[in-house]
DNA sequence: ATGAAAGCGCTAACAT
DNA sequence: ATGTTAGCGCTTTCAT
């Protein structure tokens, strides 16, 4: 049987009460008593029972924060499900789950909302952390104050050290742009519709992308890389812009969000089934036109996956502490074309 | 607040242990209540509070089996630190670990034990599979019967939706040829020992390794590879037998086990500083032969965290039910060098 | 500063 | 078949 605060407190000859105070240093206990008891429970080597614990606590629950950049973005969708459905279970062992959205990727608005976290006092953090040194410094800082820490869906640069939970960037463009060599029969001009140069995983997808076309299709080039932020306004508006005059391309790679956008442009602009379109995430309206066959495949990743598990592992942290630093937790790489999904 | 076992008795106007027989199953309740109580249940969404069920059943500690290929494999040693840490945690709510060990990887003999686990009732499995059908349909099988299972240290072929905790294997194997690369500064004949062929990460790491050769040292070539089944007897014995005449190569992977047996034959017929070595891990003895330059460099891959991981896995399947099929937990591969172990 | 006692929600032994 | 009750180990009032 593992030591308990009764027997410390039998040993000790105060009553438990007492030692709860000393043992978590709530104060009002004679210094004297204080250091007894702790002597008492070091030499037993007593650990507190984490479930009962839970139980007892599970009055005033503690907060995990979770800090995305979703606002507009459609596939988080299924990510803040999963993460609804983990923030379910873990109420009974007193946590309780705040999601902050923020629309595209300022590092400014990002740190501010990380403060606003951190002066709340959470436990625990969820984030889809912007590939910038200031929010890494950030992020370390907390995990030495001994706030757990998860890169959720996308990691960061340096961050060997942070548990991420996502897919994996690199395989994921590979298998891009295995697919792009399929529906184009290896020839033809690729562009490459990218969300932002400031998230890591983007950057990996168009190099995996990149190095597949390299190695496998030759007769594949890439004609350019043009930024969306993952926005589906801005992506409308390039688009739009580009194909004011003739296309220079044959087919595109949507590598995050904005890729509706993209698409409406050329529907608009009557270029709809003129080109081959490879993209990442499978949301309802590209269920739609993969339907359509406008868009040829898509490669997905488990959203709802990544968030149930991101906050099962801050959960855990909290809970017990991290003994797992800079694990890499990846979901599984799905190819969906019009006949698979779902 | 959720609902409890006590407003659903005061519902159904029965006691709170009829309630728990009937919502568990436990018998001895007459139909028609039963029916009332589960009806009820359904009605207002119970769930059962995990923390309380952890609580008061830790009395009768469920049991989470491990089954590794462990033994003669000094490798394991860390893994199984990890794996008692975790214990020790998930003890207060009531879980219990049992580990068994085999020697060598005969598919007759896991199958014999993972029945063993199976007929004494363990609630969760983590194994170091061999890459056998039988032994995939029998760790499904298990899944099927809701016994979740984690793949430890190495995956089983076709076990997508198996979960993986260890490391990745190709990104080792790759990293080992990189470093080969280096050491040898992009000459000569290596010789690859690895572990057994039946395990799927030897595999990848071989393959890891043969295609960084490949594509970035043309002048460094591999002439054989032989297999120790981490054996370092077999690995003495075989490469005894290859240094009885003019060595035939400059250099050794060792991709698994067995080679301080490896090592320990090229020191007895007198060839100590003579070949290149990389070796994956970093046993003592091994750290040994890296002080005295025997080893080149050893490619790591956090098998503490492996063994905790895998073990708080399985605990957050058991009690929360698995959410996350077939994620891949990726730990951090390491290089080392005599001058930056530990 | 300390003690006493009431819970947290569930399980299990015992009584009816 | 059902009810009662005593825990599981900790936290948190409320007295003293």
């Amino acid at each position: 049987m593992a030591v308990t605060i009764k027997e410390i407190a039998a040993l000790a000859g105060v009553s438990r009460g007492t030692v709860d105070r000393a043992l978590n240093k709530r104060g009002n206990v004679k210094p004297e008593v204080e250091k007894r008891i702790l002597d008492i429970a070091e030499r037993l080597g007593y650990k507190p029972n984490l479930a009962a614990k839970s139980l007892a606590s599970s009055g005033q629950p503690s907060i995990i924060g979770v800090l995305v950049c979703a606002e507009g973005n459609d596939f988080f969708g299924e990510v803040l499900a999963g993460i609804d459905d983990a923030a379910d279970e873990i109420q009974d062992f007193g946590y309780h789950v705040q999601v902050k959205k923020m629309r595209g990727f300022d590092v400014e608005d990002q740190l501010a909302l990380i403060d606003e976290f951190d002066a709340m006092g959470i436990s625990a953090l969820a984030i889809t952390p912007i590939n910038d040194e200031r929010i890494k410094n950030r992020l370390h800082a907390l995990l030495e104050a001994n706030i757990p820490v998860v890169a959720l869906n996308v990691d960061i640069e340096g961050g060997e050290d942070i548990t991420y939970v996502g897919c994996d960037y690199m395989v994921s463009g590979q298998t891009a742009g295995a697919m792009m060599g399929l529906v184009t029969k290896g020839e033809g001009r690729v562009l490459i519709v990218t969300g932002s140069k400031r998230i890591l995983g983007h950057n990996f997808r168009v190099q995996g992308f990149s190095q597949v076309l390299k190695e496998e299709y030759p007769k594949l080039s890439i004609v350019d890389i043009i930024e969306t932020n993952d926005s589906n306004d801005t992506a409308y508006a390039l688009l739009t812009e580009r194909l004011s005059q003739a296309p220079d391309f044959d087919a595109i790679y949507f590598v995050a969000g904005g890729a509706m956008g993209g698409i409406q442009a050329i529907i608009d602009k009557g270029y709809a089934h003129q080109f081959k379109i490879i993209t990442n995430d499978a949301t309802s309206d590209r269920i739609k036109q993969m339907r359509a066959g406008v868009i040829d495949a898509t490669i997905c990743q488990q959203p709802y996956e990544q968030g149930y598990t991101s906050i099962k592992t801050l959960f855990e942290y909290a809970v017990f502490g991290n003994r797992s630093e800079g694990i890499k937790k990846y979901t599984t790489t799905n190819i969906k074309l019009k006949y698979n999904f779902k």
